[in-house]
DNA sequence: CGCCAGGACGCCC
DNA sequence: GGGCGTCATGGC
């Protein structure tokens, strides 16, 4: 990756980074695709923070809006630009079905995002679909004027306060995760340094986070990319190419291989 | 209308 | 420990 900056916005070049690959994939709920130019345009957050990027071409983006400080200390790390993606996939591609997957959809990238955001996301998405994942979150957000809540701010809200949500069941589950988080019993700083299977089991303690839950949270919100989510659409993808088990040699990276499966399973159906 | 969704819980055995 | 009904809501 190397970028220059140019006005008010920062240049980025990085094969190994498209925006659809990478913002639309079912990791991250708050991109939305803005169809006002010619170029593929993404506004979106992450927490507080907001930023508005363009794709111009295979490999060459557009941080618009952004200063140099906030690229490299908000942005750079979002982005996991640090991490060498031709490499791992590679790596990836000695199994055959991974490298179809990473064929189809190379420039998917594995986000470092906010553990709150990501444990309060995907227990939004359980037993769900991911427009109406998003709509909740949106609705969500703009409570909070399109920022996402702290755990102190949603620790003070009930199920029934937070019907506009629109989130049915999960409501209590929310509210568990926020008391917890604020109270401290819950303490995310700490799950994301322990060993895997102690942050399991903290994260199963509240209410609504089971194993995919918990493995989402610690791939996508702590970047523990040996954590490896199992939702339906990996169950085939095991079930269909992997009948003998997920190879050994990619298990300390399985969570990024499961990126580029899930992506390429869901649209292989078509 | 019915089926499904980036599942987890409670209960049963 | 594994199997199964239930849980809200709405996309398709």
């Amino acid at each position: 990756m190397d970028y220059t900056i140019k006005g008010c916005d920062i240049i980025v070049h990085e094969p190994d980074l498209d925006l659809d690959d990478t913002l639309d994939c079912g990791q991250a709920f708050r991109w939305r695709k803005t169809e006002s130019d010619h170029f593929c345009t993404y506004t979106g957050s992450f927490v507080n923070d907001r930023l508005t990027v363009s794709q111009v071409r295979k490999g060459e983006f557009i941080f618009h809006n952004t200063t140099e400080a906030d690229f490299l200390s908000k942005w750079y790390g979002y982005f996991d630009f640090d991490t060498d993606y031709s490499e791992l996939k590679r790596c990836f591609s000695e199994d055959e079905t991974l490298s179809k997957a990473c064929s189809f959809a190379g420039g998917i990238r594995l986000l470092r995002q906010d553990s709150w955001e990501c444990l309060i996301s995907f227990i939004i998405s359980q037993n769900n679909n991911i427009p109406r994942i998003k709509g909740i979150i949106d609705r969500l957000c703009c409570n909070y004027g399109d920022n996402f809540p702290t755990a102190e701010q949603l620790a003070q809200e009930t199920p029934d306060s937070l019907g506009y949500l629109r989130s049915g069941f999960r409501a209590k589950y929310l509210c568990d995760g926020a008391y917890r988080v604020h109270s401290g019993s819950t303490d995310l700083t700490a799950i994301a340094e322990a060993p895997i299977e102690k942050a399991r089991a903290s994260l199963k303690a509240i209410k609504g986070v089971g194993p995919k839950v918990a493995e989402c949270v610690l791939l996508y919100g702590m970047h523990r990319v040996e954590a490896f989510p199992i939702d339906v659409w990996i169950k085939r993808v095991l079930a269909e190419y992997y009948p003998d088990g997920f190879p050994d040699y990619i298990r300390d990276n399985a969570g990024i291989a499961q990126q580029y499966l899930f992506h390429y399973i869901r649209n292989l159906k078509d």
